[in-house]
DNA sequence: TTGTAAGCGTTATCAA
DNA sequence: TTGATAACGCTTACAA
């Protein structure tokens, strides 16, 4: 037996033995009907386990009832549970999630976003690396498609849910200086590529200044080194001096904690470390993590807030940057005063990362 | 100036002075067209920034070019990196992912399968509470519609893309033996919703007899004491004999091994925990965990691979189980001879979580 | 209150 | 090699 298809519209108006206007009326709630009609219809809709095709909907209804979502990556826990944010948020909306991941990738990005609007999505959720630069992305303005970012601060006439960036870095900063730190550091991955990264350096470079501590230290790393706790450490090792890092996420921050005990170094003894983002794992470490916590799954509710609501034509409005809070953890300390340099150059491994001295003035704010 | 409407194709065909089928050969190159009449179609698509409506296209072609993905939650790492595997193959395929989350719940779960079928997703790729008995998936058979479950066992004549949760529990067993434990323990959480859990605890305890261990102690936690490490601590506490425990999922045998420093336990002298997935935080820890290592990213390609073959009418096969490897890590050791019973009553906290030997025998294998 | 029919954008059939 | 034209399943004027 060949698959049965589907029962259509027609068939239950058939079946019902009225006109498929009716029928669409009936099950549509959207126009008059008689109850007897209406008794007819719903019990033929039943017994023929009648579903609308979203396809036949999409094309009359100009409505695709879909929403896409295009996030970096979803092996990072902090989109993941965005889109878990997303996703529940939409639960009871009737509208689907189309996803779509660009590995941190700019081409990537305008392809997926080209390649929602193909699939006419009725609006876009996302977090890009380059969301103001997006060719793909004025299309979504000329078609009157509704966009809210996530994690982004706020740019052009976007709007977007967010923590501000700036405001949660320069806190990092206060709570270096609170704690009599004057050499400090902050440790990024995808520096150039990440705005939130770079508002965040520039928040807490802002802060270091005013604060009176030293121009921190960027130091920009790469996915390998994040990942070799050996190299990690040389590169730690090539900053004798910073006694307080700022990572800018929690598993780069867990990352450091790692590497330091390569090189004999206690934390925050030896070096205190915050990171950014809050994930869970930061409270079961041995120390926990001190870090800016923040809830990315509100950052993916509140994207599908605002977009529903502008679906719903109530426009499309900005809200206030969500929430932060310091989470104390245990990572975070004075500095040690016995410790000095001769300490930390007999620690240094032998291979050393170079100090980017350039990248430090090139990216001041 | 109103949102100026996409271009159809039959703007394409009057701007190339031709007709629509004629446009439709060219644009999809489905059938034969001079050359000069394809360069002239294909002029016009690019000046009019054409694309197709993927709506059209799927009431016509009964294909939307959709996959549908239905996981518990995004917000468990090993859920989204699936996920993140099955995207990342899907990438050039031409197909989209539309994306689902149950929370682990039943009802939900079907009422998902239904929404994803009413949308026409060509193929299901799916991680659910009990496929075996959902409603919703039967009628995929009907339609024809290709699934491929990821995480589960083999299970009825489903294709699965899995690791063999009974050998490599078992593995875990004999690694216990081999280091000399006789008291074990299985923590799981969510245990009876999970059959990969029940596998789990299945092949555990099948090899502990085997290996001339003592049946194994089951504890079964909520995600309230999964949460609280004194809770988890007490529960702990009321299994005094265990001397290594093999929790469910590595997230639970880290809060194991925070749990433990509420006790004044030290991991792996005191306890030796295992744990199951190998997520990448394991490794960073201070004592890197000891767990069974699996590529849930591998699991979610494999189930794309499958199901991509099935829609090229290549069939729907199964393949054999992923591999997974035990990660050594840092948390299993020998027993302590030295420590006593008398010490872990004098450490054990004043509330106490009961020993659950209902479920025990209730889920012997 | 009901039904007929047009049309959404596409593909496929069939003549020309 | 081309181009009308008929579906596909649905919503919605417009008529009855």
């Amino acid at each position: 037996m060949r698959p049965a298809a589907p029962a259509t519209i027609k068939d239950v108006a058939r079946l019902a033995g009225c006109g498929i206007a009716t029928a669409s009326r009936v099950l549509n709630k959207s126009g008059p009907a008689s109850t007897e009609m209406r008794e007819r219809v719903e019990r033929a809709a039943r017994d023929l386990g009648f579903n609308f095709n979203a396809a036949g909907r999409a094309l009359q209804s100009r409505k695709s009832m879909t929403i896409g979502c295009l996030v970096p990556s979803l092996a990072n826990p902090v989109f993941a549970e965005a889109v878990q944010g997303v996703q529940s948020e939409l639960l009871g909306s009737g509208y689907q999630l189309l996803i779509s991941c660009s590995n941190y990738d700019d081409d990537a990005d305008n392809a997926a976003i080209t390649t929602l609007l193909e699939n006419n999505v009725d609006g876009i959720i996302a977090t890009m690396v380059a969301p103001n630069r997006s060719t793909a992305l004025m299309q979504t303005k000329q078609r009157d498609i509704p966009v809210s970012l996530m994690f982004h601060d706020p740019i052009d006439g976007m709007v977007t849910a967010y923590v501000d960036n700036f405001v949660a870095a320069a806190e990092v900063a206060r709570r270096f200086a609170a704690f009599g730190h004057t050499r400090v550091g902050f440790l990024a991955l995808r520096f150039s590529t990440s705005d939130r990264s770079r508002n965040r350096y520039a928040g807490f470079y802002k802060q270091c200044r005013t604060s009176g501590l030293a121009q921190p230290s960027l130091i920009e790393i790469s996915e390998e080194d994040a990942h070799h706790p050996e190299r990690l450490a040389a590169i730690l090792a090539s900053y004798p001096d910073v006694t307080a890092l700022f990572a800018s996420n929690d598993f780069l921050a867990i990352a450091v904690q790692k590497a330091t005990r390569h090189l004999g170094w206690q934390v925050p003894q030896d070096l205190s470390v915050v990171g950014f983002d809050g994930i869970e794992v930061g409270r079961l470490l041995e120390t926990p993590l001190s870090t800016i916590e923040t809830s990315p799954e509100a950052m993916g509710r509140q994207a599908a807030q605002s977009l529903l609501n502008a679906l719903q034509g109530l426009g499309l409005k900005q809200r206030p940057p969500l929430p932060f809070s310091f989470r104390e953890g245990e990572t975070l300390a004075a500095p040690n005063p016995k410790r000095t340099d001769d300490d930390r150059v007999a620690a240094q491994p032998s291979s050393v990362h170079p100090a980017q001295d350039q990248n430090q003035s090139r990216t001041n704010p």
